[in-house]
RNA sequence: GGACGCGUAGCUCAGCUGGAUAGAGCAUUAGCCUUCUAAGCUAACGGUCGAAGGUUCGAAUCCUUCCGCGUUCACCA
């Protein structure tokens, strides 16, 4: 901690103040300053203002003469601003070091906010029967990035992947290849996911519109998959296996991982439900309808909305019932009937397990404990209502806020994309749409960036090998496509645009990874090796105190990023602190010092960024190349 | 129609757990490469924070109403 031990440490002695002084205590906060107000601000004078009758400068100006500074030594002074604030000032020559020398630590800005405790971060959970397109990407990176910011907060995080692979959109393929005749191999080097979503999935939707049978026959065949001792549920499962592998190839291409992935028909097997709906009845939960519209049924009484039918008049349960029994079972309500196995391997050598009913010999992966006091379930805001019943009902059975949906909007494509896609549109943008073939895949999206910025690379470094190129090229690309899904805010729609996505200027990753590239040959070009153990009082100017008070702010983003699961802070710390860089790498010549020990304080400013944009970066999952 | 969300510069957005002068990027305009990589830097231009009320010492931020846009509201999954 630096700098937020250091905001700690001045609340600790307002209240001490506001203690002696017999003032009642009031809730006043101490935050980084705008440029122009000092360093840190407070606002406690305005609060105490109505306590004590007179006007918060008043306040403030007698305040301001009671502080010790003692033990912060890292602020130098107070002052009492007209408009009432407190301003402090950073003592530098203080603060320098204690910064750079924080921020080389391999923990630096860690947090223990979640103790170690365990949570569970479900997220893709895209339908096994097509190619994740662009809009899947904002679950998959959102999912990824949360996780990895948790763990920089101390949370034991396990995630996971549901896969629907017993829906009706698993039949609409099946109908395809049963009674449509398309073949099971996709022409010559097609992914297989791209074939069954933008060829088999689209042509029999398609279908549908003049041969009303063949879309009734959707439910027969639903049944039967789900009936799995019969000849289409065993295709099912070998079709949905082959487009999921074919799917996490993608996410592993973003650098998305997970621990286990779940299947529906798994959980639908498992007689979790059963158990689940027993509990659910006998705590009182449930109400059973005898008269009206929903007589006979099984609902859920949702507050200030009509009743949700949970079980239908014939006993058959409704599709929310597949999301309560697999809530409960994240959240370890129930006991778990699953076996693990692996899975698979995954590309960064991480063991993917997957749950199993079948009975399998003892190891390791088989006492797999993926339940967590905390669940997140991110899933995309059109799923809010039933994602609200969820919730309800899981606080019911633990604590409030046990179970978290992590919401967002949708991403919809720009008219001109949707053009380019030889489809037409009526407004602005459209919403992407599986069965019309309206969609960006996301392979598509990574081959078009990379082969942009291997290109723009080409033509800027003509000494770079081919494998260094390619490696900037995906670097550059996979950063790009997280930052811009990451970037704004969860309910902000994001319009896509493939020529918009290709930008490589301003509040961009490549932006941000430049920075980090230009850094790097300060240090390459340099005979000097730092030199840690020193002084940094040399460090005067406004551009290099600019920089160490934004690499100090790492632990400040990461505390907000934790407590309000939100991503977009560290994207936003991140464009901050390339930026901070960005103008003292223009105004700062660090080769060209007036004296070796200046060039040392420098050269260690110069690692310290590198290390804090590093890890700052990576809570994003984006790489820092050394050259671009 | 009900519920939920959004509305800030020409465009895309930050700021929203109330505070000082509403910030970025793009676009436009003007400068800066005999260079620690110009994927950059320095400026200029651009705002009745959708509208009206209210709460408050103080409102882009909280509350109410209205307007516009979006999502959602099956004994489908």
């Amino acid at each position: 901690m630096v700098f937020l031990e250091i905001l700690e440490n001045i609340r600790k002695e307002t209240s001490k103040i506001l203690d002696s002084q017999k003032y009642d205590p009031v809730s006043f906060s101490v935050e980084s300053a705008k440029p122009g107000f000092g360093d840190i601000t407070c606002n406690v004078s305005f609060l105490l203002s109505k306590q004590l009758k007179k006007s918060p400068q008043e306040i403030s100006k007698e305040i301001s003469h009671l502080y010790d500074f003692d033990n912060i030594p890292q602020i130098k002074n107070v002052e009492s601003h007209p408009s009432g604030y407190l301003n402090f000032n950073i003592d530098y020559t203080q603060f320098s070091k204690l910064v750079i020398n924080s921020s080389l630590k391999e923990n630096y800005g860690s947090l223990d906010i979640g103790h170690n405790e365990k949570i569970v971060v479900e997220h893709t959970s895209v339908n096994p029967n097509k190619a994740l397109h662009v809009g899947h990407i904002r679950n998959v990176i959102l999912g990824d990035i949360i996780s990895k910011i948790l763990r920089k907060g101390n949370f034991d995080v396990k995630i996971l992947n549901y896969v629907d692979d017993s829906g009706l959109q698993v039949a609409d393929i099946i109908i395809g290849f049963t009674e449509l005749g398309f073949s099971q191999e996709p022409s010559e080097n097609q992914k297989f996911d791209h074939y069954c979503g933008d060829t088999v999935y689209v042509k029999t939707t398609e279908k549908y519109e003049t041969d009303k049978k063949l879309e009734e026959k959707r439910h027969e065949i639903l049944k039967q998959i789900e009936d799995n001792s019969s000849n289409v549920s065993k295709m099912a499962q070998t079709i949905t296996r082959k487009v999921l592998n074919e799917q996490l190839k993608t996410v592993w291409n973003l650098g998305v991982f997970y621990d286990c992935l779940n299947f529906e028909s798994q959980i639908i097997h498992s007689k979790l439900w059963e158990k689940i709906f027993e509990k659910l009845k006998s705590e009182n939960q449930i109400k059973y309808e005898e008269a009206g519209d929903n007589a006979g049924c099984w609902v859920i009484p949702a507050e200030g909305e009509d009743d949700k039918i949970l079980v239908r008049s014939n006993g058959v349960a409704t599709y929310i019932a597949k999301d309560i029994p697999y809530a409960a079972w994240k959240l370890g309500l129930v006991e778990d009937p699953f076996s693990y196995k692996i899975h698979s391997t995954q590309k960064n050598d991480q063991t993917l397990y997957e749950t199993t009913l079948d009975e399998i010999p003892d190891h390791d992966g088989n006492k797999l404990n993926l339940s967590g006091n905390k669940v997140i379930t991110v899933i995309d805001n059109r799923q809010i209502r039933l994602q609200k019943i969820v919730s309800g009902l899981m606080a019911k059975f633990k604590e409030e806020g046990a179970y978290t949906h992590l919401g967002y909007e949708s991403v919809t494509l720009s008219a001109d994309t949707v053009k380019s896609l030889g489809l037409s549109v009526d407004g602005e943008s459209a919403q992407m749409s599986g069965r019309k073939g309206l969609y960006v895949n996301a392979d598509t999206v990574l081959e078009t960036l990379t082969k942009r910025v291997y290109d723009e690379s080409k033509s800027r470094n003509e000494n770079l090998s081919e494998s260094e190129l390619q490696n900037i090229a995906n670097i550059v690309a996979v950063g790009t496509i997280r930052y811009e899904m990451i970037k704004p805010d969860l309910d902000k729609i994001i319009t896509f645009d493939l020529k918009n996505s290709l930008r490589l200027e301003g509040d961009t990753c490549s932006y941000i990874q430049y920075s980090y590239a230009r850094a790097s040959r300060i240090l390459e070009k340099t005979e000097t090796k730092p030199n840690f153990d020193s002084g940094f009082e040399l460090l005067s100017s406004e551009y290099e105190k600019n920089l160490i008070k934004k690499i100090a702010m790492f632990d400040v983003q990461v505390n907000d990023s934790v407590n309000n699961f939100s991503p977009k802070v560290i994207a936003k710390y991140s464009y901050e602190l390339a930026v901070t860089f960005s103008s003292f790498y223009e105004h700062v010549k660090v080769l060209k010092s007036e004296t070796p020990e200046l060039l040392n304080a420098r050269l260690c400013l110069v690692v310290s960024f590198q290390k804090t944009l590093k890890s700052s970066l990576g809570l994003l999952g984006i790489d820092a190349p050394e050259r671009m």
